[in-house]
DNA sequence: ATTATACATCGTAATATTGCGATATAAATA
DNA sequence: TATTTATATCGCAATATTACGATGTATAAT
């Protein structure tokens, strides 16, 4: 084996692990902050910043990118990358109702 | 290689990401959805509920537990898992936090 | 046209994850 | 004490992830 049975879980479920497992390492968090934080769109800077290799990267930006989190537009010669709203807000959202799920310790051991 | 590189992150950056990928996986999700659905404590119904082997099942609890998200106390015979209230809202408040530091699309592409 | 710059992609090695059968453990019951 | 019940752990095979050097590609500058 080694392969999730995606097939069992529901679309939904599915999406959410996909979205979770595209922000679950530091590198990526650690993008996303910087896109954040600037407010604007972030090129090549993170290769200097970041202590990784230009080629890691560019793999951990277009992991966040398949995911639909974060869009990149050609901007002359480098590429500029930022949040992309709508998944931003859906995952916020639908991040933010799972969380809010919780009713507290109750019948609970 | 293989690795990652946690060292050159913040402690929070490598937390954030650590708790990102206990849940980033349908099984554990629906894990969670479950706990969280019946609002009490959740023994072996997950075997049946979910289509994966009991060893498996097994395995996604450790890892919610080693990542301080789920907790299980012995009740007789059967393990009783709920949510560990003070790690879930410590990550919903970050993840509330991270979110909501977006201030939308303003110099972006 | 050539060169420089900024990324992306390929290929590969090291390691991690996923899933499960088999087996171990520990509490409850007969 | 022996057996049942509920869960954990071991060991393995299949696959995925992480990281990076080397190389490809496309735009800008000379």
């Amino acid at each position: 084996m080694g392969l999730t049975k995606t097939e069992i879980f529901t679309e939904e479920q599915n999406q959410m692990a996909a979205w979770l497992k595209a922000m679950a390492h530091p590198a990526r968090i650690a993008i996303l902050q910087r896109i954040l934080q600037s407010n604007t769109c972030i090129c090549g800077d993170l290769v200097e910043e970041l202590g990784l290799a230009q080629a890691t990267i560019s793999q951990h930006l277009k992991e966040l990118k398949n995911a639909g989190i974060i869009q990149g537009t050609i901007e002359g010669v480098s590429i500029c990358y930022c949040i992309e709203p709508k998944t931003w807000k859906l995952l916020q959202n639908q991040l933010g109702d799972f969380f809010a799920s919780y009713q507290g310790e109750q019948n609970c051991c």
